[in-house]
DNA sequence: CGGGCGATTGACGGTCATCAAGCTGTGTGG
DNA sequence: CCACACAGCTTGATGACCGTCAATCGCCCG
């Protein structure tokens, strides 16, 4: 299941025509400073659960999600696990105050990014308030959905918490390929567990009752939105 | 009880000696711009209790904590109460992308903020990228409590939940007023509960136990630390 | 003294975690 | 082509943790 939409010539020009550009942070930017600025990033490929950045590792770099989807998680140092959420092309990742990552990054399918020096991106962000103004933007949205991911791990039920993930996990795929009430779910279900504060045995059991109760189709690696007003319903707003 | 430092004078220099200044979005900024900044802002104080601003409210204005505590919280429609965060002297408030607030904002004792148009105040900051940048930081630095938090609701236990809360809230007025075992809590035990995903029954039994095990003392308004030691071990990183 | 609010304590039950078994689809090798 | 293995997912039985409901306490203030 790939998510992807095709980005720009690995080898040629990068930025001119890259997919995502419009969404990415990028789009702040005017074709000089494109240009420059395709000096200084570079393209990497990763595999399926491949690493991008761990949790605690030195911030040497900053990354632009060009295909792909990754899982962005915490771990405690007895394994518990919560992701903290889920990157989709455009996300701009690796900022941090802190020297240290605050939080691990992998592939979820293969993965496609646009690596910078921190160094040098931050160079080159200086006395750009535009872009400034743009990688802003992102961390306010990014801040947002955190505040909505607590009230749904903090105060909602186990099936809320499925139906609220389904639907907004289905409205930021809109926003990438337009609407539609298949819904892929390229993490698994383990993954949506620790996203949702739950097991996998509870998100497994409430994916089934929603679909004996006609809410949704399960198919492999996806799920069908049969009643979107239901589904709404269940997830009280 | 008050967690206030004293603010500049509301009449004569709000700013030149404003004692939060150094930990606030101003810390950015030279006595020139200060002295710009003053005619932009206009300090207004509240009453415990009262609403600084409304999730779904218009945002017309910017916020900076000079004194006191707030309460940032989300209401489900059923009237479940979810706190997200609550704010110390320096915190900026009311940056958000849409045009609506995320969230609610209120006073818990007296406050004092100082607050600025929303408009005139974006205008301030265009072409001062020393600013912008700080106010990127501190946005960074609540996304990275958001992710902290998220793993507390997410994956963390009753008992967790409580000691991580009073660690970090030590950690965080220490930065404030410097280390000290006694901690104030002035916010009420309905309050905590809506910030850890607890009852109120599950806050006030935690915290008991924890007194029954010789961790904290409590006292009206506050709790002491007595093992810090315990209690980090409780919380488990 | 009485009213009221916040906090505490107790009894009970439900939701969801835990433990364990079974299922399904996919790939592998004989 | 089929047996087998394996991983991911589903289903079931059981129980713990924490929520719910209710009573009580302590304190402040009128």
């Amino acid at each position: 299941m790939k998510i992807s939409l095709v980005a720009g010539d690995p080898a040629g020009q990068p930025c001119a025509d890259c997919a995502i550009r419009c969404l990415s942070v990028c789009a702040a930017l005017d074709k000089a400073e494109l240009r420059e600025l395709v000096h200084l990033g570079r393209r990497v490929d990763f595999l399926s659960c491949e690493t991008v950045f761990g949790q605690e590792e030195m911030t040497t770099s900053v990354y632009n999600l060009l295909e792909g989807v990754m899982r962005l998680y915490k771990l405690l140092p007895d394994g518990r696990r919560q992701i903290v959420g889920f990157a989709l092309p455009g996300a701009f990742l690796g900022m941090a105050i802190s020297a240290r990552h605050g939080f691990s990054a992998d592939a979820i399918g293969t993965v496609a990014v646009c690596r910078f020096s921190k160094t040098s991106f931050a160079r080159f962000i200086e006395e750009k308030p535009h872009l400034l103004r743009r990688i802003n933007e992102l961390t306010i949205l990014e801040l947002s959905r955190a505040q909505d991911h607590m009230v749904l791990l903090g105060r909602r039920s186990a099936e809320e918490k499925v139906a609220t993930f389904l639907l907004s996990w289905r409205d930021r795929l809109a926003q990438l390929r337009g609407p539609e009430n298949s819904v892929p779910l390229p993490m698994s279900r383990q993954d949506i567990a620790d996203f949702l504060g739950l097991t996998i045995e509870t998100v497994s059991r409430t994916f089934t009752k929603l679909e004996r109760d006609r809410v949704i189709g399960i198919q492999p690696g996806s799920v069908c939105l049969l009643d979107p007003a239901r589904a709404e319903a269940m997830a009280a707003a």
